[in-house]
DNA sequence: GACAGACTAGGATGTTTGTCCTAATCTACG
DNA sequence: CGTAGATTAGGACAAACATCCTAGTCTGTC
């Protein structure tokens, strides 16, 4: 366990900001008030903006990574892991009130500034899609695990924004039930 | 049929580059580019850059609204309607494919800016909300009438999100047969 | 054709942004 | 202790931004 860098923490910082205020509504100052360091010291640990961006983007896609293959071993069933998936909107339906899911916002941030990194904040999504599918899979659900995946992935999108524009918890917990119907009924119509 | 002025001109234009750009990422330079006329000329139709967002949600409210009576003429059975609005993700395709759903990308953003303007962006979903809630109490789903227009909403949200993100057309049609098929179960189901 | 009011152009203003520079301080090692 | 390299602070910088100002040009009316 090594001591947190600066690097580390100024990664950490943006990394909330730009969860909870967006990428380009984050400021330089924004970040450096956060970690308590001054402003222009920042160029010594990174170049640009972008670079930051970059930084925040590569851990998240490491702590995904990671919370994915925690799933793989907890989960004795398919059924039991992609459960785990579902459950993460329960689990941070606080957050996600205010904020929104923070894989699909920064990518529809992304996408709508044309910012040179929003391939790389989409593979968040890949991660997420092909791990879905490899658990369908194994669930015996060979042919259309892809489809699935998406299906998936695409109603958590969906009721996360609503929370967010809705402000609504309970609607969380509403579609969680629902989803959790739905995985049952993929098991039962397992071929 | 009255002729359009230069506000309706920035108001047209505006709500264009917001969707497609976002509102923080377009200045006014974008817009005033975008309509041909002089930057400081702006400050005679609007006194802030706010003022212009409102004016854009108003006019999308006023837009909803229409196609949504129109909707309500046109398809006869409750089925049909809700039918209309599960087809406009095929219809804008192509631009949801781009810039996602313009209802929920604009609800996003203002949420993470914590602009004064995001309730009244809010309000455009639940022009949606409170219509699909009707129609569904037509159909006779009379208490889960709310529950399943919230449902709708997410999975429509979901869909255009991962379009986006994945720049999938295909998907968007995948999704809509899934959806006209959930629909049809809606029916079925009546009590 | 003169005059008022609606409209426009283009530059000025002050702030904030990302970026860069330099001098100072810390840290480790000989 | 002394020195080199890592790290920091704080201000300088130009560009971009929303906003404001003023002088000019239309347009319709008497």
């Amino acid at each position: 366990m090594k001591d947190k860098t600066t690097r580390d923490h100024i990664v950490e910082a943006a990394d909330q900001l730009f969860y909870q205020q967006g990428y380009e509504h984050t400021s330089f100052s924004d970040i450096a008030h956060s970690v308590q360091i001054s402003r222009g010291n920042f160029y010594y640990h990174f170049k640009s903006k972008d670079e930051i961006l970059d930084a925040v983007i590569h851990v998240r896609l490491a702590n995904t990574q990671k919370m994915l293959e925690r799933w793989e071993i907890e989960g004795e069933q398919p059924v039991d892991r992609i459960r785990s998936f579902i459950h993460i909107l329960i689990a941070n339906r606080a957050k996600i009130k205010r904020y929104g899911c923070p894989v699909g916002t920064l990518s529809t941030e992304l996408a709508k500034l044309d910012h040179g990194s929003k391939d790389e904040a989409n593979e968040l999504f890949t991660l997420f899609r092909v791990w879905l599918r490899r658990q369908f899979k194994l669930l015996g659900r060979k042919a259309d695990a892809d489809k699935l995946a998406m299906h998936l992935l695409a109603r958590s999108q969906g009721v996360a924004t609503l929370a967010n524009a809705f402000h609504d918890e309970k609607f969380i917990k509403q579609e969680v039930k629902q989803l959790d119907d739905w995985l049952n009924s993929c098991v039962e119509n397992t071929v």
